[in-house]
DNA sequence: AAAATATGTCAATACTACTGACGTATTATT
DNA sequence: AATAATACGTCAGTAGTATTGACATATTTT
């Protein structure tokens, strides 16, 4: 398997982009997410807990009320990955199950006071660390940060995760 | 532990950015980042290898003769943890180590053909999608998603990430 | 009554990562 | 030449995240 010429050279490509300019971008990505999800880390050693659950407390805090299926959705993992997460933060107190109104099937998701103020701690710092870089980079590169962002996502989850960050 | 009043609010905070933005953009980075690691995620598994060997087939490819504490520092993860990954893309025939030929203790990094033809087939879905979105947020926003990224990262950082972006 | 949905759970497995300690080869320092 | 520092490798033990595939229950829809 020599040269499989999976990649064609920037110039049959049509962009105006070159290759080195990109893996610029794919290498900061790299560091960026890497020291991004390096302040929440830290704390949640503290509480035995994981990213997996920084996630979960996430998404619960910004969306009472989520389904598990929901939830699923959006981690895209499985039940059983799930399952031992949220039954850890169920047990520690930080999250609360609820029977659903009109579907009793349904276990919607709430964060006890407990949960929420940790949901805080760990976005601190990330809050502050996206409110820096925006401001390092110039105001009103908000929406473009944002837009090339949600570019990256794929397609067709771009209705979905649309709909989750717009409240 | 009710209100610890560790987060102050927008207006305490000296930025022009809603917090309401700073969490879409959270949100967006978990999403860009979950969506951007697919692929290559999908092509390793059919190696046995996850996201760890595909860390140092990047940084290898784009920095032959890498020594171990170099990209020990790039990856931040254990002399431990790196030891396998790269344990198994020497025994699989990916990567090569060399004797340092100033410094007989270094073990310099290069990838073989195989490993070269690998590290440029997990990279091609990435630049695609990378391309595609800086064509979507139009030209000359790649510079400000750059240094949108870069601020993210470490202040301490800063000089060490740019000398390895910087090819 | 049957089918579909929402969720929970089992066992087995694997990848990534950690801490802490110890060992060896090589180079630099005194 | 002896000592210290550096670069790297490796051991044991542990933990967090994730997978597949199967099976079970309660509830709602058809």
């Amino acid at each position: 398997m020599a040269n499989t010429n999976l990649m064609p050279s920037a110039d049959t490509r049509k962009s105006t982009i070159t290759d080195d300019k990109l893996f610029e971008i794919i290498e900061l990505l790299f560091f960026a997410y890497r020291d991004f999800v390096s302040d929440p880390d830290e704390i949640l050693t503290r509480y035995q807990f994981g990213r997996a659950h920084h996630r979960v407390l996430h998404f619960v805090s910004r969306n009472p009320g989520l389904r598990i299926s929901e939830l699923l959705d959006i981690l895209k993992i499985t039940k059983q990955s799930l399952g031992r997460v949220l039954r850890q933060l169920i047990e520690d107190g930080f999250v609360e199950q609820r029977e659903g109104s009109t579907d009793r099937r349904q276990r919607l998701l709430f964060l006890t006071d407990a949960g929420s103020d940790l949901a805080l701690r760990l976005a601190e710092p990330q809050l502050r660390r996206i409110a820096g870089a925006l401001e390092t980079a110039g105001p009103g590169n908000a929406a473009l940060a944002r837009d090339f962002l949600y570019s990256l996502v794929n397609d067709e989850e771009h209705a979905k995760v649309k709909a989750i960050i717009e409240k």
